[in-house]
DNA sequence: TAGGCCATCTGGTCCT
DNA sequence: AGGACCAGATGGCCTA
């Protein structure tokens, strides 16, 4: 079954948050939550945080003589550093208020934040409202999908190739992989198979209980969900020649847990263009669960020979290749996934692996 | 129940 | 002084 991501406790804050009752929050509902151990129970309190009972403490204390007595009564030196200020009531005051406020702000951007990832969430070839990629994911399959659509540029290899799959789901948890795999219907790899039985264990990394993953996927069972595991597509660079920024797999990438960085990328191919013009998507567009941004790819570059400079030659305006014009366009190529994926996608199952759908 | 993912709060740091 | 950014801590929700 697939995960689903929603409902959170941040929805309920979101919901608050837009009815305004977080923003005018003044602080008091909060104190109120900390003194029932709601949401700060737990929270390590810090000598510098100035929760309203340690202002009271630290403002009567400041009263006194700073000279501190040690254990044994001996006179401690003296604190160094600027004095500190005398925490009177307005001082508590407005400490609370820019503490207030400096946590809405902080909402704000990361709900700024959020709102770009699911922009790039909507770009992404597999986008998908109701398996949402976390995070992390999302990050690296675009990373993966930039690096992809750019050696294909480059070296005009079609994106329906198997290689272009590998490079997209270098990385991916096995989940995620599953679904870019039945995002572009791509039939087993006798050859990946060896690959993965070669560096990462060998048949029995193919699935417990004889469950079936892609061959693109991740088969890793009793690693860590999730498991994160490589998709060793730098061998298959390597064999043909290609020199990248994964030519030097992490000897652990078949371990467990996330994987290392990969360092800085640098797509073989400098893009001097409008990249990822596509808009947001319309209502009716946004009904849809499964949508294959990529098909456009696939359809515009197999049936299309473009020259593999970007700047070659179209007339006014930003030099931008006809394969990022195409995801400009709501093309009738943006097939709506769940409208005919789970038959279509039916015949593949037995070649694709455990590809599960939401129902 | 453990682990993954997430939102939120918070204090620190840097900058204006 | 205040805002932006960051990372740590925490607790909630969900799934295997």
């Amino acid at each position: 079954m697939m995960t689903k991501q929603f409902g959170k406790s941040g929805d309920v804050s979101e919901l608050v948050s837009s009815l305004g009752w977080l923003e005018e929050d003044d602080g008091s509902s909060q104190d109120g939550e900390e003194s029932q151990g709601l949401t700060l129970g737990g929270r390590i309190r810090s000598c510098t945080e100035l929760g309203s009972e340690d202002m009271e403490e630290e403002e009567e204390e400041e009263g006194e003589e700073e000279q501190e007595i040690g254990p044994n009564g001996e006179q401690a030196p003296k604190r160094r550093g600027p004095k500190k200020k005398k925490m009177t009531k307005a001082r508590q005051e407005r400490f609370r208020t820019r503490r207030v406020k400096a946590n809405a702000r902080e909402r704000s951007r990361m709900h700024g934040l959020n709102d770009a990832l699911e922009s790039l969430r909507r770009v992404m070839p597999c986008f998908s409202k109701t398996q949402k990629l976390s995070k992390i994911e999302t990050l690296r399959l675009a990373r993966n999908y930039i690096w992809a659509l750019s050696d294909s540029l480059e070296t005009g290899q079609s994106p329906e190739s198997h290689g272009f799959v590998e490079m997209m789901c270098k990385g991916l948890s096995q989940p995620t992989s599953n679904l870019v795999a039945g995002c572009l219907q791509l039939g087993p790899s006798p050859m990946m198979h060896s690959k993965m039985d070669d560096k990462c264990g060998g048949p029995a990394m193919g699935g417990a209980g004889g469950q079936a993953t892609h061959p693109l996927s991740y088969p890793s069972p009793g690693l860590p969900s999730p498991p994160y595991g490589s998709l060793e597509a730098s061998h298959l660079l390597h064999m043909k020649g290609f020199k990248g920024p994964y030519d030097n797999p992490s000897p652990n990438e078949c371990s467990s847990g996330t994987p290392p960085y990969d360092g800085p990328l640098t797509p073989p191919l400098s893009i001097s263009g409008n990249f990822a013009l596509k808009q947001e998507p319309s209502p009716r567009e946004s009904e849809r669960n499964y949508t294959s941004h990529l098909g456009h790819h696939a359809h515009y570059l197999s049936s299309h020979h473009y020259p593999t400079s970007v700047n070659g030659g179209l007339p006014g305006g930003p030099q931008v290749h006809p394969l990022f014009q195409a995801s400009r366009y709501e093309l009738p190529l943006d097939v709506a996934f769940d409208s005919f994926a789970p038959a279509h996608l039916a015949s593949q199952m037995g070649n694709i692996g455990n590809v599960t759908m939401n129902s």
